[in-house]
DNA sequence: CCCATACGTTAATTAACGTTAACTTACGCA
DNA sequence: TGCGTAAGTTAACGTTAATTAACGTATGGG
């Protein structure tokens, strides 16, 4: 009653996981509703109906991947953030994971913030409580790390300097290539990019920190 | 044989530019692929197939919207890049402008970045080349504007910080309510919004130039 | 007066898509 | 041995959506 005891280590990965990917990749290419069942079938070997032996739907599939990525984002935060013992290097830590996210995996960072209103009611509850969590984490770490943005008035910037570092690394993937698989990048090397997106966020948040102090 | 000889002054907008802006709200709200042409003639007063009387289709709404905020967006950077003395200040034109466009335009700056996969083959050339254009016009201020950008090794560097810095204030969206309407706004006043869009802007490309300019 | 044109309407056409049904096949295990 | 279940297959169903056809109506100039 069980159904799955053993991980089968024979393919390269489970089904299910093999879904997952594929989907999140054809999702991120050309949108949601851009894609067919039959498409999706066919990248894992399968045709068509055969998904709905692994997934309850289209939807449960878009479902799967955006609480997925929710979940991991908040979990790593919250890991990063609890392992270091002063504000800024936890900011840094938040900053380190977030663009090695967006480096990872492009496809779920694009599809996080571009396939949430393609789900239904229930689910799209779920991620942007997820989402929410996050961005406290965040607004949190930065207004310890930077004073002048602790003040009681200046939240509503520390949450819109969040809000628009998210934008700033998750621009990655318009900035690079269309899709990973070459050695050879656009410009900017892997490492150099995510250093690059570490520096810019560090400097937009130092920005934010100096405007609030002098607010005239 | 001219079709419109006097703009008519009696009804606000005519009936293209009507169907243009609530095209764009559905679009930015539901995606293109999940608005149905009954619903943005319903929007506007007319009946579903009425409104091929004024597109070619569905296609042509959105080809017209996206080509037309690339066109605007690149037209009126050169004028602000151009109407000033010193790079510096160009740079802060330029963030300006398009911060504006963020805020008064936020549908079409959250379409521009997300609907061109919908585009044909064409109207998608055409729209990446006005892009590029745009992307160009930035990378040569930003290093006019700071030097160590200019070296010919940082030009990938101040390219992926122009697509950041785009990220970042486009991000408003995200970070606003759902749509213009009110006068309360979730958090930050309109104005302090784009101050503070400003203020991380330069942020981020002088932290960009300061890494730049010690490559240890 | 009358007709060409702009602007709509509703009905029909056609294609695509998500999902379900009905039916195989391989296989672990009592 | 034989049965239950996991995992597919193809065919069928029902819906939806974009586009086109066929058909009205006002209007303004010759």
């Amino acid at each position: 009653m069980d159904g799955m005891s053993n991980a089968p280590a024979a393919s390269a990965l489970p089904r299910r996981d093999q879904i997952r990917k594929e989907a999140a990749r054809l999702f991120a290419a050309r949108g949601f509703l851009g894609v067919g069942v039959d498409e999706i079938g066919k990248a894992v070997g399968i045709s068509g109906p055969g998904l709905y032996r692994h997934f309850a739907g289209k939807d449960a599939m878009l479902a799967d991947l955006l609480i997925g990525i929710s979940e991991r984002l908040l979990e790593e935060g919250r890991r990063r953030a609890g392992g270091a013992t002063a504000p800024a290097a936890a900011l840094d830590a938040l900053i380190s994971g977030h663009v090695e996210f967006a480096l990872n995996d492009r496809d779920l960072i694009t599809l996080h913030d571009r396939e949430l209103l393609n789900l239904k009611e229930e689910d799209r509850r779920t991620v942007r409580r997820l989402q929410r969590g996050y961005v406290e984490l965040w607004v949190d770490v930065v207004r310890q790390a930077h004073p002048p943005l602790a003040a009681p008035a200046a939240e509503p910037v520390a949450r819109a300097a969040v809000h628009a570092v998210f934008g700033l690394i998750n621009s990655t993937p318009h900035s690079l290539g269309p899709n990973p698989a070459q050695g050879e990048r656009s410009g900017l090397q892997r490492d150099g990019m995510a250093a690059l997106l570490h520096t810019l966020a560090h400097g937009a948040f130092a920005a934010a920190a100096g405007s609030a102090a002098e607010p005239a």
